[in-house]
DNA sequence: TATAACAATGTTATAATATAACATATTAAA
DNA sequence: TTTAATATGTTATATTATAACATTGTTATA
């Protein structure tokens, strides 16, 4: 059951259609719990599920929340380039997709000469329903 | 030995000179092991003087790695605006601070009417020596 | 100077997050 | 059809972080 570049692997459909039909971000113990029913007993099996869908950008991790969330491009295949916004009321996440934004993060140089190729924005404040 | 606005505590002090001396992210067990000898015996003694430091921006939290890092502003009193980089060979972590850079995110609008007051942004890479 | 209110500390235990290590199985390709 | 690579299963454990509660120190003020 090895796998082609842009496959999924068993383990792997099981934990995004997870991820997928939840619009917010998930634990990775509460991803485990809800997929034991599938066969995903151990924690590992979970964790390397979304080690790969994090690399091949079907699932962002949010660092600040240590959750994981489907990616909105339905055809995203790269994750080098990620920017949310999190209610601190409600604890909504929304990936944010604004081309005038990723394109002035990933054209950023600093003076110290450091090439970046992948960047993490995370914003936080109230949405409407939570001001 | 309660505090008033901007003073530091006793473990707050303690937890904050280790990690300025340090010029790198560190992780809270092993400020923890490190503070041991001037009395910080337990995580949670580490972890609230951490909150405490992150809350005040003496101290910013690498999301990416949990690991806390001094601010390098020296007056630094708010933390709700943090850019980094990091270097994915050695490690390294340097916070950027770039005018246009925390102009342009703290002016940031989205569609979604959501208002930021916060934000946090790492940027990976390779530095010059590790390329 | 009591005393109340609050902030900080100390302490034990445990929760939550993540990986090491190794055995087995599956697949693709040489 | 053997090999190499990938994926899986499994147990144990490492790492990160917080809950809960008792105690102590500080400030303000009655």
């Amino acid at each position: 059951m090895a796998q082609k570049q842009g496959y999924l692997s068993k383990n792997q459909k099981i934990v995004l259609d997870y991820i997928e039909k939840a619009n917010q971000p998930l634990k990775a113990y509460s991803i485990l719990f809800n997929v034991q029913k599938k066969g995903l007993k151990a924690p590992p099996q979970v964790y390397r599920a979304l080690d790969r869908l994090v690399e091949i950008g079907k699932v962002h991790k949010i660092e600040s929340k240590n959750a994981f969330v489907a990616c909105k491009n339905s055809n995203c295949t790269i994750s080098n380039a990620t920017a949310f916004s999190i209610c601190d009321g409600c604890e909504k996440v929304t990936e944010i997709s604004n081309p005038k934004l990723s394109k002035y993060l990933s054209g950023f140089q600093d003076n110290s000469g450091m090439k970046y190729n992948k960047y993490n924005l995370e914003f936080f404040g109230l949405c409407k329903k939570c001001r």
